[in-house]
DNA sequence: GACACCCCTGACAACGGTGTCAGATGTATG
DNA sequence: CATACATCTGACACCGTTGTCAGGGGTGTC
């Protein structure tokens, strides 16, 4: 019988390499690494018969054995690929992981600790030379047992608790305060701030940005409405349709995400208040500039925070040592387009 | 001296885990790939050192002797992962590779043939099970000698060229079809297509099925304007302006991509024409239903076409050999918003 | 001319697993 | 009790590469 199995496809190894041009299969591994001490002359010839046979180097088997063992690898945990904030990042990073022919993994994690350990178990399990997470479980301190030693681990977006290393974010706590004063200065007084999840860093800062300048405004907190756990578009539009009933309702919304933006919008068009109510959104939207009216943003900088985070991590890398974790805070831009600015239905007394 | 180089991560091998059971190193590993002929009391103990030891199998050492090696990992090359129909694909390829444990590698491809051979070199070198791809090459052939034998490809939303294989994509000619011949209907005569390059086989099918169209309404096809290579959004505002501004401009424009149908509301915009010149895009935007008019498209479903591209991949991979090469095509739906149904200025002449 | 030294080179072990195979053990059968 | 057979187990070669090291040859120095 001529093999059940599928016909083992003939692999090209380093030996044939070696025999076809008459050396040993050190010499070859020599000439792939850029070794130092091979004739010119010695070194062409391997070359010839890489050349003619074809031949790719087998990179497990390599890294099997070699002690600074590099997959070209880095695995990226993000919010969602399909969200657009992410995939912006997303995109800055591969571009410069390839520049350096590394690939990247990447995984969603929506905002469930579970699926942030398992993605990053998986990322280890791939041996992957380093981390770029997106974090949301309460603890990152799982990564101290976790992530092999000598492992580089970045953070994007938000900040761990209990495991210290780089982290790039927003400026959310000075984004959510600009875009509360934003409406403050134009004489909003009742005031409400949608957020996600309280289990994720950005929505308690963003809260916390949000609170504070009202404080600076003097004024009381619980004239302020915060809804929190809008996690998607839906939740955030049926959030204002009830926020705008009630009476008190407010004249001002900040969005904590883009997401809730969005929804937001929706809901303001269905009632026919978006010219009424004003909002402020936090993260750019595309298409915001052709809404009636504009939609004002704290925009955040997504391609500069992914570049950020991948020169930290292959700076790491280049290192071959951790390097001082440092906090990278990346500025946000308030983009005044109309429906931000939208003042108040009435003199208010403060 | 207390060593200069990195202190060597003490990685726990299989000899040290059998060693701690009291069994060969076969016979952990039996366990662990769930061979038969363990007795129930040796698992049991195998196990527990496994746990005790927290041994993680090394993937790439077991890949090496196995004959069917699976790195449970796939690569997919997508148009750019920033793009949103592209980024819904990608989540949709995610959460199906993330149900069977399997990682995705995920490339920009950027409409560059050169990046396209590079990335799928990328990931051949990397072994990875299957390739999702997204193609622009003039021809796909090159993967007869790149890809190794049983390694799965599948094609999403572009067909190849002399390469045979699965292959998913939206029906283009039937969408841009569709799109022509909502206009025509409301009157339009004098047309515009904006498409991008026509490297790209979705461009070319656009533009045929919005050739025939006009063929079916007895329109000449030297009345209409075909504006080609627009890759991006300024392109795409750029060449609307132009168009508009040229005598006969065209009262309708059909739009053969997201970023260019976003280059031209902003054109029409910027213009003050958006009440007056039709426009049908290709592919949904988000926010698309809030402009005024709202905007009229032919929406692909991405996340289907990642769907079934996935599960074409996890398909072959499951019998262990080619399927069949199918080709799935997904249909498009025309959401008529208002910017579509704009009728022309004044009656025309057919 | 002997010696030291540097430059090249390849034999061989090692990396952490899997495939093969032979041997040990237990059970049913003649 | 001997034999056959199935079940369980581990020794060992092997996967394709890199690290180590010893050896061969050429050159410079005394």
């Amino acid at each position: 019988m001529t093999s059940l199995s599928m016909p083992r496809p003939p692999r090209i190894t380093i030996r044939e390499v070696a025999q076809h041009a008459g050396v040993g299969i050190k010499t070859v591994s020599r000439v792939v690494n850029d070794e130092p001490n091979v004739a010119p002359a010695t070194a062409a010839r391997v070359r010839a018969s890489i050349d003619a046979l074809r031949w790719e180097p087998d990179a497990h088997a390599a890294n099997l054995r070699r002690t600074t063992t590099r997959t070209r690898s880095v695995g990226l945990l993000l919010g969602s690929v399909a969200n657009p904030f992410a995939a912006t990042m997303h995109r800055a990073i591969e571009d410069v992981a390839a520049h350096r022919d590394v690939a990247v993994f990447a995984s969603s994690l929506d905002d469930d600790p579970e699926r942030e350990v398992a993605a990053v178990e998986a990322f280890v399990r791939r041996k992957v030379d380093g981390l770029i997470l997106t974090c949301v479980a309460e603890s990152q301190e799982y990564l101290a047992e976790l992530v092999p030693p000598g492992m580089p681990v970045v953070f994007v977006d938000r900040e761990p608790t209990g495991y210290t290393a780089d982290c790039v974010h927003s400026d959310n706590v000075v984004g959510a305060g600009v875009a509360a004063r934003h409406l403050l200065g134009f004489g909003h007084r009742r005031l409400a701030l949608l957020i996600d999840r309280r289990s994720i860093w950005t929505a308690r800062e963003r809260e916390r940005g949000f609170l504070t300048a009202l404080g600076e405004f003097g004024v009381p907190t619980d004239t302020a409405t915060i809804v929190a756990d809008l996690s998607d578009q839906d939740a955030a539009e049926r959030a204002v349709m009830t926020l705008l009933a009630a009476p008190d309702a407010p004249t001002a919304i900040v969005s904590g995400q883009n997401l809730i933006t969005i929804g937001a919008v929706h809901a303001l068009r269905k009632l026919g208040r978006h010219r009424d109510v004003a909002l402020v959104g936090f993260d750019d939207v595309e298409l915001a500039d052709l809404l009636d009216p504009g939609l004002t943003v704290v925009a955040q900088r997504p391609q500069e925070m992914g570049l950020a985070a991948s020169e930290r991590l292959f700076a790491a890398l280049d290192a071959g040592r951790p390097l001082d974790p440092a906090r990278i805070v990346i500025p946000v831009d308030l983009i005044a387009r109309g429906s931000g600015e939208i003042r108040p239905p009435a003199p208010e007394s403060a």
